[in-house]
DNA sequence: CGTCCACGTCTAC
DNA sequence: TAGACCTGGACGG
């Protein structure tokens, strides 16, 4: 009875759940300063039995919550509080560091409807208490009471623009560069806040095949830097309007495209509401049908359009996919469904581990066949479809250019 | 029911 | 460069 579930309205406003690449995690910070404005926490951290990351020894009867995010990392500091002020003599503040794995999230809750999976808990001292909490239901994410930044990430692509251009092109001799430039985009070292789904966008946007070695991409761009004086960027961290459509390039896409999904956070695609539709509307390449995938050397996936380029992996044979459908895309009232394609048999498996090898080859099979019966439509467009329906009111027919797959 | 897949690191051969 | 670490949703049989 206590535990029933949250009225969806409610559990809108008071979760921060995400894609957790870099604008996800500068949005939890944004949705812990908001919450926490004004308020008082009280009491120990709470840990779950379950979790594996440490203890956060902090305690205090009065203490405020502020965050702060850089890439893929968020920071809290617990500070505590004397009649209203902070008071640095009674006791110590503390800092905490989170990463978010694949499923991490901040909430705020009544104490009664704490989510599932909330592993690292701050009660409010309130009448009626609230709880912020650290949601994390696979448990890839960590937190480190005391923490810092990790050291060996680089500025943030958003917030730290100019010192992150600079230390890229500042270190193209590192063996990093010789990787592909989608697998390059991967390092924290360099690329801290991009993720899978940030890589393939920004690749997309300047076509650039995402299998070519990264430094020669990059070269290009410390020639330019040194010749022309469009970088200069003064005052302002970022680079404006005029000067992104003008000189886009794919270190300055790798800020503002992240910062395109911050607005859209901070408009329509509320990071709570767990509705990824806004999102999923903006994305251009990751997981849109019609579009490529490929496995990279590490296994995971890259979308992209055309030219896989030079470095691809050997062997594997690429094929227009269909986009998944995740997790609360849409309510879909038993409309447009379309028609799914075959599995392979295949039996056998052992550990079902992530980015191997064997889901690897047996992706590659997949696609190879879906490649051989149809391109087929579907999950993607009948979404669209269900979208633009909901949006404009009007039914929407129309998956009927459907093709139908034979198998 | 079972298999595959997912927004990310980590670490051990 | 494989795996390990996890839960849960989508989908297929």
């Amino acid at each position: 009875m206590s535990c029933n579930a949250v009225h969806p309205l409610l559990a809108a406003a008071v979760r921060c759940e995400t894609m957790p690449e870099g604008p996800e995690l500068h949005l939890a910070s944004l949705f812990v300063n908001k919450v926490c404005t004004g308020l008082v926490f009280t009491g120990a951290v709470q840990k779950s039995a379950i979790s594996k990351c440490p203890e956060v020894p902090f305690t205090s009867d009065a203490y405020s919550i502020t965050a702060i995010s850089r890439g893929k990392e968020v920071r809290l500091t617990l500070n505590p509080i004397r009649a209203g002020k902070v008071n640095r003599a009674v006791a110590q503040s503390m800092d905490v560091v989170f990463r978010f794995g694949m499923s991490g999230y901040f909430s705020f809750n009544k104490v009664e409807e704490l989510p599932k999976h909330a592993h690292l808990r701050f009660y409010t001292k309130e009448k009626i208490p609230k709880v912020l909490s650290f949601v994390d239901p696979r448990r890839f994410g960590s937190w480190q009471p005391n923490g810092t930044w990790q050291a060996e990430r680089g500025p943030c692509v958003m917030l730290e623009y100019q010192q992150f251009r600079l230390n890229v092109l500042s270190h193209l001799s590192d063996r990093s560069f010789e990787k592909p430039i989608c697998e390059a985009l991967l390092n924290q070292k360099y690329f801290n806040g991009i993720g899978n789904y940030l890589r393939a966008e920004i690749l997309h946007r300047l076509s650039i095949p995402p299998f070519v070695k990264a430094r020669n991409v990059l070269e290009r761009l410390q020639t330019k830097e040194a010749s022309g004086d469009e970088w200069k960027l003064s005052e302002d961290e970022a680079p404006n309007e005029k000067l992104r459509t003008e000189t886009a390039d794919l270190l300055s896409l790798c800020h503002t495209v992240p910062m395109e999904v911050v607005n859209l956070g901070e408009k329509g695609y509320e990071p709570a509401k767990k509705d990824y539709s806004v999102l999923m509307a903006w994305m251009q390449c990751y997981s849109v049908e019609g579009m490529m995938s490929l496995r990279d050397h590490n296994g995971r996936t890259i979308w992209f359009k055309g030219d896989a380029g030079p470095m691809a992996p050997k062997g594997r044979k690429l094929a227009r996919t269909k986009k998944r459908k995740l997790k609360d895309d849409d309510d879909d009232n038993g409309v447009a469904k379309d028609k799914p394609s075959k599995k392979l048999p295949k039996g056998r498996k052992g550990k079902p581990g992530n980015g191997c090898k064997k889901a690897e080859v047996k992706q590659e099979i997949r696609q190879w066949r879906r490649a051989a019966s149809q391109p087929g439509v579907s999950r993607q467009s009948s979404r669209r479809i269900v979208r633009l329906k909901r949006n404009s009111g009007s039914a929407g027919p129309a998956v009927g250019g459907q093709k139908k797959k034979v198998e």
